[in-house]
This record gives C-alpha cells, sequence and structure tokens, in this order.
RNA sequence: GUGGGUGUAGCUCAGUUGGCUAGAGCACCAGAUUGUGGCUCUGGGGGUCGUGGGUUCGAGUCCCAUCAUCCACCCCA
C-alpha cells in the first residue's frame, strides 16, 4: 500500500514524461498559432460548480466526483472536468466585459472515481480548448479543426470525427417530447440501463451499446429531426466550414454528450486501436453555460482531449516519438584532486549549453567510461592527476574511440 | 457498482501429480594487464513466492478471505 500509487493513478517516468512533453509541446504550438492563450484554473473547486455546470443527474457528478470537506467544512471537488472551471474564471474575472470572443486553451489533470481499466483512469490529463463569446459555427469550426490539425500533426493517421447537433434549448423540448413519447411505448423492451435512462436523461439512450436495444431504437426519433431552422441552418455551416477545411467527419445522429451543459454541436474523436475506452477527445457547444453558471448568457465551443489515451493511439499506429537529447559530455574525474576540478568543469560546460554529466558513485575509470556510454554520451572527457599537472584533459570520441588532448581552459569551446 | 483474468528478483517469466538451502534471461556490481565503454567470459549481490488464515509430516503449488493489478460492462478523455 505504502508503495503503490493509489488506484488508477500512475508515475509517470522519465521515458513516458517525454511523450507527453512532445505532446504537450505539439498542442501548445498548435494553440499559439490559433491565437489560444494559456489557462490554469485551480485543481479543485466549490463542489457546486460541477454540481451546476456538468448537471446533478450525470454519471459525472452522481458517481465520479472527488467530493470533500476541507477543515472549514466547505464542500470542494477535485476538478472532474475542465470546461466548467473556465467558464467560472470567465465568470470571475469579468471577462464577459472585454472585447469578445476570448480563447483559452488548457493542460490539465481530471480526476474522475472511476474503475480503472484500459485507457480509463482516476486522474487522467486533458489538452483542451475553450472558445467564448460567439455563436458563429465557424468557431465550432476552429475548435474542431485544431483538434484535427493536433492529431495529424502528432501523426495519428486511423481516427474518426464523428458529428452531431443536439439542438438548442429551443427546440430540444419537441425533441425531448418526441423521444420520450417513442421510448415510452416500448420501455419493457429496453435493457434495465436504458430503463434507467429514461427517467434520468432520455437523450443517453440512443448511443446505448446493446444490441436488442439498438434494434428497438432503430426508428427512434434522432435530435437532427427535430432541430429549428436556426439550428439547422448552424449545423449546416459547420459542416461546410469543416469541408472547406477539407477535415472528414461522420454524421452520427445518435452521438450524445453526457454533460448537461452541451448545446447544437456534438463531436467526438474515436480512435479503434486502444480498447474499449476508444473516444481519444471530445466536445461541443455549451451556449448556455456561462449563464447557468451565474454569467451572463455566453455562448462557448470547447474541446477536451485525453492525452493518456491520445499517446496510447499514437504507439498502437506505431508512431514515433522523437528521442530526448543524449548526454553530450561525460567527464570521468580519476581521484579527488580531478573530482574537484570536474565540478567547476561541469559548471562551464553547462553554461555553454552543453548536457553534462560526472560520476558521483566513487567509480572507477573502466566503470565511468560504461557509466558514459550507458548514458548515451557523445564524449568523454577523462581526467587525472596526469592531466591536472598539465592543465589538460583527454576528450574521447564514443562512437569513434578518438582521443585527443585538450587544454582545460579550451574544453568548452572544443566540445560546443 | 457488476463480471472475468492475473499476482514468484528491479523487468520478462519458469517452477513438473504439494517434497532438499526457490531458478533463468535481462538489468545491477566486480574481475578477466597497471588509467578507457559497447562484444565475450567468470564471479557476486538481490526474493516477507501480494497479504492473512486454513488443510498437510511438508504449501510457491490445494482451500478461504483480503489487497493490488489487468480486461470488459456502465460511463467517459
Amino acid at each position: 500500500m505504502l508503495t503503490t500509487a493509489p488506484r488508477g493513478t500512475m508515475d509517470i517516468l522519465p521515458a513516458q514524461a517525454a511523450k507527453f512533453q512532445h505532446v504537450e509541446n505539439v498542442f501548445r504550438t498548435l494553440c499559439r498559432q490559433a491565437n489560444f492563450q494559456e489557462i490554469r484554473t485551480p485543481m479543485f473547486e466549490h463542489s457546486e460548480l460541477f454540481n451546476r455546470a456538468v448537471g446533478e443527474q450525470t454519471d459525472i457528478v452522481q458517481k465520479e466526483m472527488y467530493t470533500f470537506l476541507d477543515r472549514s467544512e466547505r464542500s470542494l471537488t477535485l476538478r472532474a472536468e475542465g470546461t466548467a472551471p473556465v467558464a467560472r474564471a470567465f465568470i470571475e474575472h469579468g471577462i464577459y466585459a472585454q472585447a469578445q470572443p476570448t480563447k483559452y486553451y488548457y493542460i490539465a489533470q481530471i480526476f474522475r472515481y472511476e474503475k480503472p481499466q484500459q485507457g480509463r483512469l482516476r486522474q487522467h490529463q486533458q489538452c483542451g480548448v475553450e472558445f467564448f463569446g460567439t455563436r458563429h459555427p465557424y468557431a465550432d469550426v476552429e475548435v474542431i479543426s485544431l483538434a484535427y490539425r493536433f492529431y495529424r500533426q502528432l501523426g495519428l493517421r486511423q481516427f474518426d470525427l464523428l458529428l452531431n447537433t443536439i439542438g438548442c434549448p429551443e427546440c430540444r423540448p419537441a425533441y425531448r417530447q418526441a423521444l420520450t413519447e417513442f421510448l415510452g411505448s416500448r420501455l419493457q423492451h429496453l435493457c434495465p440501463d436504458c430503463q434507467s435512462r429514461f427517467e434520468r436523461n432520455p437523450m443517453r439512450v440512443l448511443d446505448c451499446k446493446q444490441e436488442a436495444c439498438q434494434a428497438f431504437l432503430q426508428d427512434a426519433p434522432t435530435p437532427v429531426d427535430y432541430v429549428c431552422p436556426s439550428c439547422a441552418e448552424h449545423y449546416q455551416q459547420v459542416k461546410e466550414g469543416l469541408t472547406a477545411l477539407g477535415i472528414e467527419f461522420k454524421e452520427n445522429p445518435r452521438l450524445v454528450r453526457g454533460l448537461d451543459y452541451y448545446t447544437n454541436t456534438a463531436f467526438e474523436f474515436y480512435s479503434y486501436h486502444i480498447g474499449a475506452q476508444g473516444a481519444i477527445g471530445g466536445g461541443g457547444r455549451y451556449d448556455g453555460l456561462v449563464e447557468s453558471c451565474g454569467g451572463p448568457a455566453t455562448p462557448g465551443v470547447g474541446f477536451g482531449i485525453g492525452t493518456e489515451r491520445l499517446i496510447m493511439a499514437l504507439e498502437a499506429e506505431g508512431v514515433t516519438f522523437p528521442a530526448p537529447p543524449a548526454v553530450d559530455v561525460f567527464i570521468a574525474a580519476l581521484g579527488s584532486q580531478a573530482e574537484a576540478r570536474a565540478l567547476t568543469l561541469l559548471g562551464e560546460l553547462r553554461k555553454a549549453d552543453l548536457i553534462a554529466e560526472f560520476d558521483l558513485m566513487g567509480r572507477g575509470l573502466k566503470a565511468q567510461m560504461k557509466q558514459a556510454s550507458r548514458l548515451g554520451a557523445k564524449r568523454v572527457v577523462v581526467l587525472g592527476d596526469n592531466e591536472l599537472e598539465r592543465g589538460v584533459a583527454i576528450v574521447r570520441n564514443m562512437s569513434s574511440g578518438e582521443q585527443t588532448e585538450v587544454s582545460l581552459g579550451e574544453l568548452a569551446n572544443y566540445l560546443r
């Protein structure tokens, strides 16, 4: 217990951390190009924020949040989701009063009390964006195309973009009515899960994975059939915008998102190579969110992309990550005098922007060479009493085996 | 929350119908000419066999419980 990470969490060791860094670097670069600014919100929020924003009846709020009381009996919740905290900050800092739109990106840890399995953790990371202040369908296109470019830029090829519209508060009641009537009449034929979904959130019945249910749902009404003219127009323009950018998508009228705040556009990116949890990113429009959190009515659209799942998908497709830089110079010092000189030498080399390392394990020369080799050192500086007396050092090229003598004063220059 | 699989060295695993001081490969340390890595050879260190009970003359092997982990359902990234 003491020596294992908590369930559903994992240590990201250097080899893996390098992959995260690469993914994050690409993400930051693309965000910068598209003029999204970084925002960092707290790792925990008042529980009420998630309850309200995500929806009391959602699975996240019902059973997946890390909620606790602090020492002042305030109910706090570890960030269960990326959008709500950004919306909260948007309101708290009066950003709605500035010129719109505002575009944010974040790289943040998300916490959910789930039962772990492949691609599903209790702490995971998301790269996400939130785009506030405009209902323009091209904002949706900007957001979706950013995610799309992110995947492509990293080298991901085999993934689908699923697209749907789920209407707005104007047109949803009519749809809800039709769906409820449809489902109500054949409730006894649906699986127990669907029966409970019917009570809590009828739209979620649509994407039940049970074949028997899907058979009964063949003729079920879908949101697209009921959207109002303006929602239909919005959806149409999103599709045209994506097409204009050469982004392929698959319309899926059954795609429904599990968070209450979504309106209109809903999308999901899916990889089929990483097990059952194939959703590598998802998002949509949330025009009612800011208002429901206590701010002025403000439209928004965004996505969240799971970094761990993304890396899994990349690896499944055999995408290689850039190798982390190897050690440039290893100083092999012999004896305490040389060791002392090596210490100051290291500083000089590092100042010259070289990755420099030496031995602190009291190894002999042979073992130091081995260590240097293990670290992938390109060159080794051998420094013993002989060299020290003459103010020089031997520089060995580890790939060719060639050795030359260089004066200590020239060393940094020579190695650079 | 439900179901199934798996827990032996740092890692990947072997361990015969229960039977000697629990093994291999990799990794680590040392040596093979005095101050030179990779390859090879030799030697060495390292294991509460997940944990706790039980059965037995005897348990890594069988039984129970528990914990952890993996996979799937639910749901999501």
